[in-house]
DNA sequence: GCTTTACTTCGATGGGTATCGAATCATGCC
DNA sequence: GGCATGATTCGATACCCATCGAAGTAAAGC
């Protein structure tokens, strides 16, 4: 009669590892099993029941390519719940202190699956509705024409987004902000370009965005 | 270096016990602590060390109401993260073999957190869309004048409901039709009306909901 | 006052599972 | 073909934690 269901998917995120290699993954990229188990900080053997579980369950795709298996999340839900979660544990004194250097540049600016997020993610979102580009009605964002003329501006193919079956715009719960930026096919876009430019740049590992001087201004400009 | 607060809040959602106790505090009613230990079938001490995690952890709110301890969901984040995990359960083929008669009713209709879900909640989305009631754009939901209008003539409140921090109208991602419900404030005061004008009936325990023919006419003629 | 009901704390038991080492399979490189 | 690397399977170990019984607090009713 209950539902039990809910606690086996919560079963596969309440491992430390397993939370770990999704944590590394939320930047959207596929990793291998070795890279996965080294972020872990497990064993290779561990490493792959975990992710064989993971995978079994739907929660990770994996493909084959030579010899190594790239592991990426499967979908915006399983991304979001993710996040979710992050928001609720943020919310709490968490048991671990949360301190670190390398903790302030994720609260900065980093990834979230796709687009940005962190302090600059608020901010552009924020920028965005300030500007008229985006407007907000009762919690929900729409792309007014002033906005859709931005985009097109700024580079951005609003048809094949919107050929898409993804929604365009969404709001995403930002676990170090507490406030929601910028999330849906629009937020992925936006990132994609502000990456070519050259405004904010991956690392080699970790979700974490270098902002460069100028990406700074863009965001702040608007 | 790793996150493991995320694995933290999951693994409170991981055990079949607390999930099911969640699952039976997700229509927003408070539940005594014996109530609850005879819905998870456990024992009193089983359920109090259950219930004592989950309110420290934030997860449950508590208030003492002379001998009795009523426990509610602490926040739409909780209900939120807990509708969405049993959606991404429902897309597998879950182990245990989803049926049972009881099981029907929850499908047809019922209460998530304080608005209305399952295939009565998608219908009346869908319809208040079709009726130009409300409208969708980009994947987000708003309220044009028309729905305006229909809310006052419903007898919603609306000045109040955009009062609260709440966001008006949301998109709730529904575990059993795997499609979207309304939630918000205003999904919230709708089912509220519909309960007060007895179209939809709570059961003495559960989520399920007891749908009246007139209620069913309401849905369907929007 | 005593009794009943509601709930918690404590201690002991048991089951599930994360972990790793060794061995095995698979692929690519030389 | 043979070696090195990536990844999985298997078996054994250890640990965490859910569970309950018994005892202890708290509140309500009589």
């Amino acid at each position: 009669m209950p539902q039990p269901d809910l606690a086996n998917i919560a079963a596969l995120l309440a491992d430390p590892s397993r939370a770990t290699m999704l944590a590394a993954l939320m930047d959207g990229r596929a990793l291998t099993a070795t890279e996965l188990a080294a972020t872990a900080q497990v064993s290779a053997p561990t490493a792959s029941s975990h992710l064989a579980r993971l995978t079994t369950s739907g929660l990770l795709t994996m493909i084959k390519q030579g010899r190594h298996r790239y592991f990426r999340i499967a979908n915006e839900a399983v991304a979001h719940v993710a996040e979710t979660l992050m928001a609720i544990a943020a919310g709490h004194p968490s048991p671990a202190p949360r301190t670190g250097p390398s903790d302030k540049a994720l609260r900065r600016a980093r990834v979230c699956y796709d687009h940005l997020a962190g302090e600059l993610g608020v901010q552009l979102l924020n920028g965005l509705l300030a500007a008229g580009y985006l407007s907000e009605r009762d919690g929900a964002l729409t792309l007014p024409p002033a906005g859709e003329r931005w985009c097109i501006e700024f580079g951005i193919d609003l048809a094949t987004l919107r050929h898409s079956r993804r929604p365009l715009c969404r709001g995403c719960l930002d676990w170090s902000e507490r406030r929601t930026h910028l999330s849906g096919a629009l937020g992925a876009a936006i990132l994609e370009r502000m990456l070519t430019r050259g405004w904010v740049r991956r690392q080699s590992q970790g979700r974490a965005l270098v902002v460069s001087p100028a990406g700074v201004r863009f965001v702040q400009q608007l």
